[in-house]
DNA sequence: ACTGTAATTGATAATCATTTTCATTTAGTG
DNA sequence: CACTAAATGAAAATGATTATCAATTACAGT
């Protein structure tokens, strides 16, 4: 499934959510975004065009997103999780534990995994994340760099 | 390798880092405990037989642990990863979102992907995490709860 | 065993992220 | 257009993590 704001707005809408002109500009901010962004990023973004909107709108905002599988968070080094839309597919990451860059990545299917352990453990999953983490090449040749060495 | 206090103290020496009492005190709560713990819970336990320890020790030590690899943190859905020794294997997790439950699982191997994209990626990875979330057999059975609907 | 030194610690305060509360507003239903 | 449950914003409370800095200590070298 194809995610825009329209086809978010209709989730939204199909789970018994509102959607809110607040609701609306945090999923804009998100769909707009190549980068992963934590929810002060998204406030930041959109208190430009709307002053109104708190930053508490946009945990709850988040929070909805997540239940609803719409949004795939990112848990860097930082003691922030970050969020991106789960499109244009389900993807995985790999993170720069010295710079923080991130790069997404595709094609490593976990479902036959998941089967299997919905199968013994009796759990019903209906998510999960998968994150590499090392140093990326720029770091590697950066010298002087803790993880540069060795 | 087997991760015991001894082993973990002599990969701390040879890393250059001081084996004080304060960081075997540490390592010794996680070793002990079969669940994961967070920092509050490491300082609550290492409080009782040494109250001169402090949080910010625990927090600092267990930084340490994290760039040896020497420990597995976990990130439920709470605001704050707990931690574990990558003991007896490399292991990865499943939790339910509802009641917090984490099952460990092992049997599924990623070095072959890790090579892949570090190949193609020019990364060193030197780490991942693989969590499954989702809702226990437990909290399925109990009516009411927001999961166990639908 | 004794010394010197850099690493480590603890106390405290500062910072940052997230959640709670509650009065007010509003989306969506009929 | 009115009704009502859901959602919002402001503010404060809480919780987690990090920064600072003076005092202590592990351990390498003698
Ligand atoms: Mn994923
Ligand atoms: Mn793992
Ligand atoms: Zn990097
Ligand atoms: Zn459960």
């Amino acid at each position: 499934m194809k995610l825009t704001e329209k086809t978010i707005v209709a989730a939204l809408r199909r789970n018994g959510y509102k959607a809110t002109p607040q609701r609306r500009a945090v999923i804009r901010a998100i769909a707009n975004s190549i980068d992963h962004l934590t929810p002060a990023d998204i406030y930041d973004r959109i208190h430009l065009d709307h002053p109104g909107i708190g930053l508490v709108t946009v945990y709850r905002t988040l929070e909805v997103l997540a239940t609803l599988n719409l949004v795939c968070e990112l848990h860097t080094g930082t003691n922030c999780p970050s969020y991106t839309l789960s499109i244009p597919q389900h993807h995985h990451h790999l993170v720069c534990s010295d710079c923080g860059k991130v790069v997404d990545f595709t094609g490593h299917n976990l479902t036959e995994l998941e089967e299997r352990l919905a199968r013994e453990s009796g759990f019903r999953i209906n998510n999960h994340i998968l994150e590499f983490t090392g140093c990326c090449r720029t770091c590697q040749e950066m010298p002087g760099t803790a993880s540069a060495a060795r």
